[in-house]
DNA sequence: GCGTACCGGCTACCA
DNA sequence: ACTGGTAGCCGGTACGCG
């Protein structure tokens, strides 16, 4: 076996054509040789063109006999040359920048034991908002993993922190922080660049939304540091990434900022300042200011050493043979995807290198258009309360489709030409791809899959539970598992190398279709299928079954199915029974409750799982729910005298303060709202963003408060009166007494209506809601009452409750057929 | 002049 | 720079009725 360099960082520069490699035994410059590749048959056809550019010195080959040339090219030249020979043939993985090629060619494993240096600045705060590096830094605090404690502070002498700081940095591996990435790097990069200090990072914008977090903050046109020549790792963007899927534990935090996060997960806090601002803090009280600093960066071990975020990541990027500050998903499978088609002796396509379209798609208006093909297919919900639901589910579907199908650009066919049925594999979409030749993407995922079972089947078994070592092989399996689940994801994005229409779409039309057919076979053995989502369905039967011999049943059926009418392999799809559930309540599509064998309840996709749910309403869910699922008899009278006891609550003005508050996010900065939609029409600016614009104004001259209106924060606010757009809501700190009584009805009643409309469809629930009082005269008198007369009149028709029904379905079937673009036809 | 249907933007979820 | 599908809220606008 090779002895693998371990490293800790790489970075190249273009001009010397080297690749600086970093490891334990420091910075090493390598020259290295630039390539990209062509096929030998493209190569031999085209013998002139080569030649040519042999004689005119810019090229050098090597013939891998493998059926591929790399063509080297000095790393100043290669877009001369490029240009030249892309309109004649394809070029394979002639976008790699050097220091890629070095990573994906040499025998490169990251670094798992690296020193990280938790830090923490503190700026001067005189001026209002924060803008990163346009005031002093007084201080930085450090913390290291083997708990040594830094401080340096001095109000005189900016370049002497600085230097420090770089000092440190240098005995350090990794870098981390709090928001680090956006805040106190840029910060730190700022003043070194005022002083002329070397900080080994560049000032970017940010491109795209904030992954994972509370959800996607679109920060473009706010900055961020690309660090290149030492590793860092932004803990709160990476707590996001690894916890934005836990709604409990984010309406837990709110926000994720250092104080809210550190009180849920450790108990522990800030350092209070009292109102106190740092500039005085740094002048007047040093010690304090020390204390407030190190004790952030205490915290942010603290989290770490719980989380284990920083030790994850370092796996995560192991496994993938990626640097740590390529962060993105694309950017940790793209080396791995590389390196294992090099080492099969394949070459993968080079990125389209046309990008308009995307770049287009990308700048118009404020995101990306979603939809570009088709995606899960949903079925309709049967609603109500079901007794004795069973669950199944396809174990991975869509890895296992790419097996089943042998989904690769390598072993696709556009068209059947001089082949034979015999050797295709034919998708349902009427994709055509080798029964033969196994495709890499396919073979990756087959090798990350058996990577992953032999952790998970083999090496975790050798430890107990609670190790350290369990738990280093279980963060090491779910990076297979992740990688195996994002193939898909990078083939069917528009920028990639593994992009391919087709492919994507086939794959997703596969999904649909095998979701399809195994519903109908389930049926057509006398069950009901009541709902599905993508790769799940869900079925109940009048007499008791055996899921596990239905499952069984399934599978070979499915076994038997993909091989004679696709000529596919067998053996990779499988359907999974996955839970039983004693009471199953459908809500609609993505929405439903169910309440398994063993008591657990799992609620997905409900108001109560949303962060911008009221509280009152969350609560009154929840009643509505467990009474439900627990009453021995569900009777709909009940529920009626809850509803209207519920309404008493709320009219008779007892709710209070905290069951009014509404808590929306600002998700841009608020000179950002507004302005003109697609159409020429104006978009609108929705009630949080109006009150923000309005304190922002009036608070124009206290530096605290105008953060609290910037993109990313909450905005708590109560309705005093819906119609009034302009003040008819206000901020909670603004709130007296008065509310909107038949907003917050609505408000906190809705959700559970629709549970209650869901179960009990004979029942007109909206009839409890009264009828709201006209403002003018004119409105209040007769014609109101004429037409809740007549409306009631309307409903009791079991006629005009069947016509509404119709009506509300197919109206949403319409919009749903419009939304859906142009799909393949699959032929079934 | 008023009420409603419809549409697009937006957020937050599910897969 | 991983994908699409969906509910529900909101405000603006077009349109049809009286």
């Amino acid at each position: 076996m090779n002895q693998m360099t371990k490293f800790i960082n790489l970075w190249d520069n273009k001009k010397t054509s080297t690749v600086f490699l970093h490891t334990k035994e420091g910075i090493k410059e390598i020259p290295y040789k630039w390539y990209f590749c062509v096929k030998k048959d493209d190569a031999v056809n085209h013998r002139k063109l080569f030649e040519d550019l042999y004689d005119r010195d810019l090229v050098d080959f090597e013939d891998e006999k493998t059926g591929w040339i790399k063509v080297y090219v000095a790393y100043q030249k290669k877009e001369n040359v490029l240009t030249e020979i892309r309109p004649i043939m394809t070029t394979y993985e002639d976008d790699l920048p050097l220091w890629k090629r070095f990573l994906v060619d040499e025998d490169l494993e990251l670094d798992l034991d690296q020193k990280i240096l938790y830090f923490d600045i503190e700026t001067d705060d005189l001026k209002r908002g924060i803008i990163p590096g346009s005031e002093r830094i007084v201080s930085i605090a450090a913390i290291n993993n083997e708990n040594e404690e830094f401080f340096y502070s001095d109000i005189k002498n900016e370049k002497k922190i600085l230097e420090w700081f770089i000092d440190l940095q240098q005995k350090h591996h990794i870098l981390s922080g709090w928001h680090s990435e956006g805040f106190d790097l840029v910060a730190i990069k700022r003043r070194c660049d005022k002083y002329e200090l070397p900080f080994g990072c560049m000032i970017t914008e940010w491109s795209a939304k904030d992954m994972g977090g509370l959800d996607s903050v679109r920060k473009t046109g706010k900055e961020r540091v690309r660090p290149l020549t030492f590793n860092h790792i932004d803990l709160m963007q990476k707590m996001k990434e690894l916890h934005y899927r836990d709604t409990e534990l984010i309406k837990k935090v709110r926000s994720f900022g250092l104080e809210a996060v550190s009180s849920v997960i450790l108990g522990k806090h800030k350092v209070d300042l009292k109102g106190e601002t740092i500039y005085n803090l740094a002048r007047k009280k040093p010690d304090l200011l020390k204390e407030y600093n190190l004790q952030d960066v205490r915290l942010l071990k603290e989290l770490d050493d719980k989380l284990h975020i920083i030790r994850q990541k370092l796996i995560e990027h192991w496994v993938c043979g990626a640097r740590i500050n390529d962060y993105t998903s694309h950017g940790k499978i793209d080396p791995y995807a590389l390196r294992e088609a090099r080492k099969m002796g394949t070459r993968l396509l080079s990125k389209p290198n046309d990008l308009k379209e995307f770049v287009e798609r990308r700048d118009d208006d404020r995101g990306k258009t979603k939809g570009d093909y088709a995606g899960g297919y949903v079925f309709e919900p049967i609603k109500g309360l079901h007794q004795n639901v069973h669950a199944f589910d396809f174990q991975s579907l869509y890895p296992s489709i790419i097996k089943t199908f042998n989904v690769s650009l390598d072993s696709y066919y556009e068209s059947l030409g001089d082949h034979n049925m015999n050797e295709m594999i034919v998708m349902p979409t009427g994709a055509l791809f080798s029964k033969k030749t196994q495709g890499v993407i396919p073979k990756i995922i087959q090798n990350i899959l058996d990577q992953r079972d032999q952790i998970r089947k083999v090496e975790m078994m050798k430890y107990k539970k609670d190790s350290e070592e369990y738990l280093s092989l279980h963060y090491r399996q779910y990076a297979f598992k992740v990688l195996a689940n994002s193939m898909y994801g990078i083939m069917g994005a528009s920028f990639s190398r593994y992009y391919k229409r087709e492919l994507a779409e086939g794959i997703t039309l596969t999904g649909q279709y095998l979701l399809k057919t195994v519903s109908e076979f389930i049926e057509g053995k006398g069950y009901t299928r009541i709902y599905g989502d993508t790769d799940s369905l869900f079925v109940t039967s009048k007499v008791l079954f055996d899921p596990n011999a239905l499952a069984q049943e399934i599978d070979s059926f499915l076994q038997r199915h993909l091989e004679e009418k696709f000529n596919a392999n067998k053996g990779h799809l499988h359907l999974n029974y996955e839970a039983s559930y004693k009471r199953f309540i459908l809500v609609a599509k993505k929405k439903y409750i169910g309440e398994t064998e063993k008591g657990e309840i799992k609620i997905v996709g409900l108001e109560v799982k949303k962060r911008d749910t009221l509280p009152k309403a969350e609560q009154w869910q929840r009643e509505i729910i467990d009474l439900l699922l627990h009453s021995k008899q569900v009777s709909m009278n009940n529920f009626i005298d809850w509803a209207k006891l519920k309404l008493g609550e709320v009219f008779e003005g007892k709710l209070k303060k905290e069951d009014l508050v509404f808590q929306k996010r600002l998700s841009r900065e608020t000179e950002d709202y507004g302005g003109t939609g697609k159409n020429g029409r104006k978009i609108p600016i929705p009630r949080h963003a109006r009150i923000a614009i309005k304190l922002k104004e009036k608070h124009n001259e206290s530096i605290d408060k105008l953060n609290l209106y910037s993109a990313g924060s909450y905005i708590p606010f109560v309705i005093i009166d819906e119609e009034d757009m302009e003040n008819g809501s206000i901020h909670a700190d603004e709130f007296k007494g008065q509310y909107d009584t038949y907003y917050y009805w609505s408000a906190c009643y809705d959700p559970s209506k629709r549970i209650l409309q869901a179960v009990f469809p004979e029942y007109d629930w909206d009839k409890i809601t009264p009828q709201k009082p006209r403002k003018t005269r004119a409105r209040t008198t007769t014609p109101s009452v004429n037409q809740q007369a007549l409306r009631l009149q309307q409903i009791h028709t079991p006629e005009s409750i069947q016509e509404r029904g119709n009506r509300v379905s197919s109206k949403s079937n319409d919009t749903r057929k419009t939304v859906c673009k142009k799909k393949f036809i699959i032929p079934f």
